[in-house]
DNA sequence: AACAGACTATACCGACCGGTATAGTCCATT
DNA sequence: AATGGACTATACCGGTCGGTATAGTCTGTT
């Protein structure tokens, strides 16, 4: 039950800051939620800051680690595998839990420039970049780096879309935008 | 110096909620930054909640009229004028006091569903993605709504992303991509 | 049986939050 | 000169914020 405590903390914490806001969310909401006391969340978080680090942090170890299970569950060619991660993204964007990336909403809470919480946010989505570089080079794309860049702008907008008009198919019209940019990508010049 | 004192809040509180956030900023500090007091603010905003609805409500008209006088400015082809917009939003994001979209960080600030803040962003983005769709019927092409929805996603996209890390051309790339789209959209079935 | 450490219970702290009450100043119109 | 309305000054309200102090309970180990 001991190492369980800190665990359940900051799943509880997790779960509070994505479904209502970081700032809208006391350190007494998720002491009640998480059936404990101040006392402890204290002892494992030194403050609420620590708490919100290990939240962000987290989401983007699980948010990786999805990704990647979904893009080596795919048998097919790196270019259906790009294309699956929208499928990815449509599914969870259907989700009646489903509030907007917690890392645009996060850095949006904290506007201060050069913040720790939008450096977080701004490390998933360079990881996040990296990730689909690396499909579009196996995929034989020459500029790969722009266009996994064009791929995170319209992922990252098809979620910041329907985080404000829920179930507009915004991340099926990314998807379309994505098979056109990804055909009309140069192939490395082949031997 | 009556009608002009209204204005006169609405503006240093705008110009906070933007730099700042909008919960991350006190109506003292409002008062404070505008050298008044808090007995006229609220004379003119019975709430700080009406107060941030007239600052999205502004920025709201703002932006829409210069993006119509961008457009209009353009004596260029509908297709043109298009790719101009992204010219206008690169300017704007190398900007010094850019801090994001002012609509998709409120929505993140205010997470409730179908709050007011979400409903004004919601609105701003409906009535963007209009203006695109009306340029792209004037372009010729045949799926315009759906065009014009992927414009606004990479431009949501680029502007997260600019907000996240600074320069690093995040709109140019959108509109590279923006380029390929509108190229490889269908024309209309001419007579 | 005794000790230690994890955890709980509760009361408290100063600071700040949005919002209000009361009183007073300034100035233009008549 | 007097009235009235716009605006200021200041003190206050209850509530909540993040964070701490003190004391007690419960349990596994020796």
């Amino acid at each position: 039950m001991t190492r369980n405590l800190k665990e359940h903390i900051l799943q509880t914490a997790s779960e509070l800051f994505y479904s209502q806001g970081i700032k809208s969310t006391g350190v007494d909401a998720i002491v009640k939620a998480a059936g404990t006391t101040k006392m402890s969340l204290y002892k494992y978080f030194p403050s609420k800051d620590d708490l919100v680090l290990a939240h962000l942090s987290k989401s983007r170890a699980a948010m990786l680690a999805q990704l990647q299970i979904e893009i080596e569950a795919q048998a097919d060619t790196p270019k259906q595998k790009l294309l699956a991660i929208f499928d990815m993204f449509a599914k969870l964007v259907k989700s009646p839990d489903f509030r907007g990336c917690p890392f645009i909403n996060a850095a949006a809470e904290f506007a201060v420039e050069n913040n720790p919480v939008q450096q977080a946010a701004a490390e998933f989505y360079a990881e996040f970049r990296k990730l689909l570089a690396d499909l579009a080079v196996l995929a034989g794309i020459a500029n790969a780096e722009q266009l996994a860049g064009q791929l995170v702008l319209l992922i990252a907008g098809a979620i910041v879309d329907e985080q404000m008009h829920r179930h507009t198919g915004a991340m099926q019209n990314a998807q379309a935008a994505a098979k056109i940019l990804i055909d009309n990508s140069q192939p490395v010049a082949s031997s």
